[in-house]
DNA sequence: TCTAATATCGAACACTTGTTCGAAGAACCC
DNA sequence: GGGTTCTTCGAACAAGTGTTCGATATTAGA
């Protein structure tokens, strides 16, 4: 048994990267030393430098991967849906749920995002770059669509990202409201909140023809 | 003139303090020495021990003295007033009005909340712990009296202050729209979010008699 | 079983770190 | 000017850092 789809080698890595990532979620990157990777993981110091060249590069596979994980799943999930504000619900679904599952990973991902540089940080920067822009074009669609006004997409886009992403401060799967709640809540705070009057608007004049009614995003 | 509002001293911990913040927030407290704080303050590396006892009491300080001001500041604002709603949009246009303006200090208070251990850290959380509270109970109020539903209290919460604290992200006063407009953006999608069909609901029976139209709240 | 590639290791290096200590300078009051 | 307190400094220390290197195990194929 030579070749499964996970070599020997990948599967050690990943575990590598997951230990690390846990440790790096605990004390922080720059706290956390070699040394420390190789108490929690069993490895020798020198052993673990042949799974990566060196910690940066440990801290960019990890942020790359996950990051990579999150977009592709999300990409998947709302190709071939046409409504804008589907496509942001799922969006929102697929992040949050991403995020409880790997907590640590993406708490190094967002927390850890300038601790990385070089070409590294541009690599993984230019993904966000691309979900960040992925996310101003469906508010913008939505906005034109049913009439929001006076907003800034960028802090409209950037709040959301500041509700998703901050949870690593706060959210405790053991006491907190489970995943889909978590989703269910912030989809509504913010999609509600960004739709505001023309909610309102949409309800007095009933025009609900050509705009679907917005409640039916998050319900159901 | 020996005694003014502020000693010799400190004027010159002051300096300390504001400079290590800008260090700090640019390349993260654990990357940054001693040794560049010394070169940044043109002091003596053992001349700025006069002035804080250890390196992790100089986060301290910065983020003691940067979020007293920010609660205190708050306190003083909403004072007197009874609008819970609105109580909550003087809260927010504060706590971004500082964070924009003392952008270093606040980011140091954000990203390296975890980078402070023992009493100093205890300290400045019972603080935050107070402030998170004061939210959640305004949040209570608005929701009771407007007959919000089905909104977990907590993530509402930290929904909100994830739009606001994650400014030091992506935030740039030079090219974004500017506080007051940063302001109106966020309490408006925070806010009528949070009300959601609530809103819709008082436009669609006209009750406005017991509840102040909540669009009031950000208009004018 | 021999061989070559893969994987792991201990020991060491060069460097940076936060902090200390005793002494010296500066400012102030009598 | 003398003495006291406040402020600053250079030099050093002990500890911890990421990384390297040559040498071993361990595995897999012939």
């Amino acid at each position: 048994m030579s070749n499964e789809s996970q070599s020997k080698y990948d599967l050690r890595l990943v575990h590598v990267m997951k230990t690390s990532a846990a440790i790096f979620a605990e004390k922080g990157y720059h706290s956390t030393s070699i040394r420390d990777i190789s108490r929690a993981t069993g490895m020798s110091l020198s052993g673990l430098y042949y799974y990566f060249a060196s910690k940066e590069e440990l801290l960019f596979l990890i942020q790359d991967y996950c990051f990579s994980t999150v977009t592709s799943d999300c990409k998947r999930l709302i190709a071939g849906v046409d409504d804008p504000a589907l496509k942001l619900k799922l969006l929102v679904e697929n992040h949050l749920n991403y995020f409880v599952k790997n907590m640590n990973e993406m708490k190094v991902l967002s927390h850890e995002a300038n601790s990385i540089t070089g070409d590294w940080f541009k690599k993984v920067n230019s993904k966000k770059r691309q979900y960040v822009d992925l996310v101003k074009n469906l508010l913008g669609e939505i906005a034109r669509s049913q009439g929001v006004k006076g907003l800034d997409l960028r802090v409209a886009a950037f709040s959301l990202f500041g509700m998703m992403n901050w949870i690593y401060n706060w959210y405790d799967s053991r006491k907190d409201v489970d995943v889909s709640g978590l989703a269910r809540n912030i989809t509504r705070i913010f999609l509600s909140g960004f739709l505001g009057e023309a909610l309102v608007e949409a309800e007095k004049t009933g025009r609900e023809s050509h705009l679907e009614r917005p409640v039916s995003v998050w319900q159901q």
